[in-house]
DNA sequence: CGTCTTTGACCGGCGC
DNA sequence: GCGCCGGTCAAAGACG
């Protein structure tokens, strides 16, 4: 746990106006990504190869395959981080139908709609014992694609335009602060998002995100202005080849798309099964944050 | 009264 | 098999 942030490989190295940033192997052999920007201060983790983009943006990947946010390393700090603001923005994960999610369970691939399957049905609750324990039996648990925020802030639970849920609360074993379990309040979503303090840097919040939402935002309900993590899904809006990143999105190429997205009007997204229906939509529409975090690379994988 | 938070208990996965 | 730990449930309480 604790990031791996000490970890540095050598490797590709990729530079933008702003940072270089230099692509490192996992400290496990894992099959994920990780990038440090040359000043250290910051680093992404990207299983799918997120466009990511080295200015002070907060984001990150986050590796489905654990359950953990261990595999969540980092990522660097936007001094501005609304915090002052009093909240942030949040961003919204995406799922990725087709990235067979978890190894198992190709099935589910997008868990939208109704499909209860983690959570009604769920695991960890109490189940009547009736059918539930079957299908827990034979599959895992299926886990949609995560990935996480790192953010200066002093408020834990950082505004991103959705209504959530707080479902949980646990202490995090080597960290003082205790991690807490949000939930969409729309009905139909099962957008989860995981907020915890750095045991490091108090200051930073990190915010994870589990699961696609399918719907509108509500409108910023309490006041929140969307912008940071917003400004990252749109940054995060154009594709690169998974495992590689030739080009990240330089403030020059998307001169305002920071701001440009806090008017997102989100598209709602039925809770349908993902079908890209179009290979070469001109701009990403209807897949709320998430979508337009996700690379149409990614989708495809 | 409806919504949201708190909190203890429970469950499943995983490592030993 | 056992224990640890992350994740979730759901009752109870707080709040507006």
């Amino acid at each position: 746990m604790e990031g791996n942030r000490e970890k540095s490989d050598p490797g590709a190295e990729f530079t933008s106006a702003s940072s270089c940033w230099t692509l490192g192997e996992p400290p496990d052999g894992d099959s994920v990504n990780y990038l440090f920007s040359s000043d250290r201060e910051s680093c992404i983790l990207s299983e799918f190869g997120w466009n990511l983009q080295p200015d002070n943006s907060s984001y990150f990947g986050a590796d489905e395959r654990s359950d953990l946010a261990e595999n969540v390393v980092s990522c660097g700090m936007p001094e501005n981080t609304s915090s002052s603001s009093g909240a942030l923005r949040g961003g919204s994960v995406n799922p990725v139908g087709s990235g067979d999610v978890s190894t198992s369970n190709p099935s589910v691939s997008s868990s939208s709609s109704e499909d209860p399957t983690e959570k009604s049905t769920g695991s960890g609750g109490k189940p009547p014992e009736i059918p539930n324990k079957a299908r827990k039996k034979g599959q895992k648990r299926i886990r949609q694609p995560r990935f996480a925020f790192m953010t200066k802030s002093e408020v834990d639970h950082l505004e991103d335009g959705y209504r959530w849920r707080k479902y949980g609360q646990k202490a995090v074993k080597n960290s003082p602060y205790p991690r807490s379990y949000y939930r969409c309040t729309n009905s139909k979503c099962t957008v989860k998002k995981r907020v915890e303090r750095s045991s490091e840097d108090p200051t930073i919040v990190i915010t994870t995100y589990e699961g696609q939402h399918c719907h509108h935002t509500v409108g910023f309900p309490r006041g929140g202005l969307i912008h940071h993590e917003a400004a990252f899904a749109g940054r995060l809006t154009h594709g690169i080849p998974p495992y590689y990143y030739p080009a990240f999105q330089m403030p020059q190429e998307t001169p305002s798309i920071t701001q440009s997205h806090q008017e997102f009007p989100v598209e709602p997204r039925e809770c349908q099964p993902r079908v890209l229906p179009d290979p070469t939509p001109p701009l990403p529409t209807d897949e709320g944050l998430l979508g337009d975090i996700v690379p149409p690379g990614m989708l495809n994988r």
